[in-house]
DNA sequence: TGAAATGTTGGGGCG
DNA sequence: ACGCCCCAACATTTC
């Protein structure tokens, strides 16, 4: 009987899995993950992700022992545990989904040397995309570099594969005798165990990530284009991790999407909006699979003169959410102890540490890669880059959020604030995003003295802003 | 997927 | 009735 190594990826899941509907087909599976840090390098998984990464493979692993399997699991160079596995001599193929991030593709490429040298099948299959990344070029048959025309692009070429159901009757390999437990991957924190209340927040798993995306349709994305935009309110789809693990492919994603327009029409709004929110995702990756030094380098190359400050102390207020910006503290506290930030707080709190701090976006980038439980390869970066003004179809750097607006805007009753700065909580509306405005009175009424129960703003915006524009005189020529 | 500065308009109070 | 001023509301431009 043949077997096939499945090598799981960025695709933590069994269902839509085109690589393990063949390796079905041809035989017995042996289902194996990896976890590289070797070859990550400083790309190596961040803790909050690496949290959800040991739950996601739990969560595999029990849906793989519920048809008789076993996951079995490796940590190390892929390729030399690979070598080391296909030498034993009954291994017929690997197969995988691709992953488009730099690091990794250069590893795939290896992998098919390796395969080929020891006379074993390598083969790929489309990844955590709608669209392969060599498929979508403009006109004169470049990549694209800005958004609306990639999206328009895409959305018209031809629809993204129907995902594939679960497969039926898998016959999985007997268990490798040298192997991990998921315990020996030593993925969750430990003392202090700052995540010991995050499985009340996320069911990570191929599971939960179903079960997401249904209760997303159903309940929350009548009401999307707006309520998105409001962190207190529960509008956005949370999707985000399930993604980035694969535990959902978006090709599912966009069929239910569809087919919940088709139901319903009226929801076309809403539907597209949030279509296109994954419309970035894929943006993202098109540009880190075209250009791969946007981890690094800023995507416009006037932007290698910028003057960042570099200030230390002002990068770690903000980490610590003690900025004196009641929403900008919000949003980091909300990281913190969540593993995730609402997508408008993160335009936010990503605004003022490389605008009002002047600090590099390769900071901010490290931190969010860190503790975001959906710290995404290109997203992440793109993202970075788009609100620096750096990357490709940025905000110009002129946008300069004023977190004292953005809270009146999209934080107008204070639940968000009020959440995640209660030592703000008795301020009323009024000063509750600006607080040292507040008269003597109302402070002391509600319990604050700033600069000790709640920091003096470590910068003042207006200064902040002008200084921002004015650092940006000296590189604009390019 | 901004914000601030500047310009324009129109209603209402008032002499 | 009329012109004048003030200012809010909205529009445009500038960063």
């Amino acid at each position: 009987m043949a077997t096939t190594i499945y090598l799981f990826r960025n695709d933590l899941r069994l269902s839509d899995l085109p690589g393990l509907a063949a390796a079905n087909r041809a035989g017995d599976i042996l289902p194996l993950y990896i976890l590289d840090d070797v070859n990550a390098g400083d790309r190596a998984l961040g803790a909050a992700s690496r949290w959800w990464l040991h739950h996601s493979l739990q969560s595999l692993a029990d849906a793989i022992a519920d048809s008789g399997g076993t996951l079995n699991l490796l940590q190390g160079d892929t390729n030399a545990c690979l070598q080391d596995l296909l030498s034993t001599g009954n291994i017929n193929a690997v197969h995988c989904s691709r992953a488009y991030s730099p690091w990794e593709v250069v590893l795939e490429a290896r992998l098919r040397d390796t395969c080929e040298t020891m006379g074993v099948t390598f083969k790929r299959y489309p990844g955590p995309l709608l669209h392969e990344p060599e498929h979508i070029a403009n006109q004169s048959g470049e990549p694209f570099k800005v958004f609306t025309p990639f999206w328009r692009h895409c959305c018209r070429a031809q629809s993204p594969a129907q995902p594939l159901p679960l497969p039926s009757r898998t016959t999985w390999a007997d268990p490798l005798t040298q192997r991990a437990s998921l315990r020996d991957l030593a993925l969750l924190p430990t003392k202090p165990d700052w995540a010991a209340h995050w499985p009340e927040l996320w069911t990570p798993g191929e599971e939960g990530a179903r079960d997401a995306l249904a209760h997303f349709l159903r309940e929350r994305v009548s009401g999307y284009a707006k309520g998105r935009d409001h962190p207190a309110e529960n509008a956005t789809s949370r999707l985000s991790p399930h993604l980035r693990f694969g535990e959902l492919s978006p090709r599912q994603v966009w069929h239910a999407a569809r087919a919940c327009l088709q139901q319903e029409p009226v929801l076309e709004e809403q539907i597209n909006k949030f279509l296109a929110e994954l419309g970035w995702r894929e943006f993202s990756y098109h540009l880190l699979f075209h250009f791969p030094d946007i981890e690094q380098a800023p995507f416009k190359a006037q932007f290698e003169d910028f003057p960042w400050l570099g200030d230390e102390a002002l990068l770690k207020a903000w980490q610590r959410g003690q900025t004196g910006y009641p929403v900008v503290d919000a949003g980091m506290r909300e990281l913190w102890h969540t593993g995730y930030m609402h997508n408008r707080i993160r335009m936010v709190t990503a605004s003022f540490l490389t605008k009002h701090l002047l600090t590099h976006w390769r900071a901010g980038e490290r931190w969010f890669w860190d503790t975001l439980v959906d710290a995404d390869p290109a997203s992440n970066a793109c993202s970075w880059q788009w609100v620096a003004g750096s990357g490709a179809d940025a905000a110009p750097y002129f946008r300069i959020f004023n977190p004292v607006t953005q809270g009146e805007k999209f934080d107008a009753g204070g639940r968000y604030v009020r959440r995640w700065v209660p030592e703000l909580a008795d301020l009323p509306d009024r000063y509750l995003h600006k607080p040292w405005e507040a008269p003597e009175a109302t402070l002391r009424e509600a319990g604050i003295i700033i600069g000790e129960t709640y920091p003096q703003p470590v910068v003042d915006h207006r200064e902040a802003r002008e200084a921002a524009l004015a650092a940006y005189q000296q590189i604009r020529k390019g």
